[in-house]
DNA sequence: ATAATCTATATTGTCGACAATTTTTCAGAT
DNA sequence: ATCTGAAAAATTGTCGACAATATAGATTAT
């Protein structure tokens, strides 16, 4: 369930990991402006703490920074979204073939496990499905890809980008069960460790999912 | 052709720049362990921006980094550059699917004069294409996508990682001419604006690319 | 009044010193 | 001789101060 496993050992560690966790779930506007001295004072730690845990986030895409002039949040824009999930569309697509190729056995009997548990939640109209489930889902194809740096890439990079989109545009509602049948059939192509199509239901998965957030975006503002 | 537009503004910019190239160019050797004091010594920078500069290069993946205990080169082993070469076929596939989509006429028509300066290199015998050349095209194409953080993760991340792993295992050599020709089909699928033959091509391209290397790798060792 | 230049202020970049942690060394016991 | 554990050395993490740069405000000239 934790989607990062490694514990915060140092202080920067811990303040990256706040800081994260405060720009993500929107208490730090996007846009806004990260002044060094004011956040070691927020998070009662020096500046030079602050200042890693801000070059980490800049490697996540989440703020962005200018020499001698400072660091500000990433904004939101419809373009930085479409952006994002093409990317997406194409890690997760190779993410599904190469999960179809190298899972083991196990692993995909536990991935239709988690699938029929899902199904008993949509049946019993828990739609708490889309946020956790889906997250859970995905993360487990990615992971099944054994490759190492795709892993890195999508868990420690884009992901969390594609959460701010998803928090700050309050990214609740339906496509519950249109998404959980989606699921259910790229389960059946890696279960028949058809890579090709994983790949493709994947892709189109992800492109429905994008049309769906770009609905509510437009419908937004 | 400078393939990295930013000057770098302060010392941590520059110490970075050249870091990255000696490891790059392997004048340090993958695998081995980065002391930050040894470093300030040898840049004749205080082990602050040493600091800095590491850290861009984790976010590279070009180093590895442990909590109190320091950072490494990564070692370039016979999976690394499989997985990598798995996220470029997955990312530049997408990048020429977009360019196709998105470059400008004229973007379109500097590619075509691009790719028939090579063709006169390659029948004069400049085998010069492979690295220069090559790179050249793959950049334009990425730059075509018009998806800037596309743009980012391939230029800064990968890209650097891919030359890497292409200097220090020699990679000179043939593949020069049926390179040129999977260059020429992928420009004309861009300039039938047909997105998904690019893709394919592409990715076409970058398996026999990988296979190639990989020949070498293991006739090396 | 406006524009340009200079000054003052605030923010980021850099440094050296100290604290915390890890690794190495070495003494002693089995 | 080998293993254990404690002290010592080396390395990374953190801090506060200073330097360099950029921003905002004031002053002057047109």
């Amino acid at each position: 369930m934790p989607f990062f496993n490694e514990k915060p050992v140092t202080n920067a560690d811990k303040t990256f990991l706040n800081l994260r966790r405060d720009i993500v779930e929107g208490h730090i506007a996007s846009g806004s402006k990260l002044s060094e001295a004011e956040l070691s004072t927020k998070y009662t730690v020096s500046r030079a703490v602050v200042r890693e845990a801000i070059n980490r986030l800049e490697s996540c895409h989440i703020v962005e920074r200018k020499a001698n002039v400072g660091a500000r949040v990433v904004s939101l824009t419809r373009e930085g979204l479409i952006e994002l999930y093409q990317i997406r569309e194409s890690l997760e697509g190779m993410a599904a073939r190469l999960a179809a190729e190298h899972m083991s056995d196990e692993e995909i009997s536990d991935l239709n496990r988690l699938l029929s548990e899902h199904f008993k939640e949509v049946r019993d109209g828990d739609s708490y499905y889309q946020e956790a489930g889906d997250v859970d889902f995905h993360y487990r194809i990615i992971l099944g890809s054994k490759n190492n740096q795709l892993i890195s890439l999508l868990t420690e990079g884009i992901y969390h980008l594609v959460r701010m989109y998803r928090v700050q545009l309050g990214m609740t509602g339906p496509r519950v069960t249109t998404a959980f049948d989606e699921h259910k059939h790229i389960v059946q192509a890696i279960s028949n460790r058809d890579g090709e199509l994983a790949e493709m239901l994947m892709r189109r998965h992800i492109l429905y999912s994008m049309s769906n957030i770009e609905l509510k975006l437009t419908n937004r503002s």
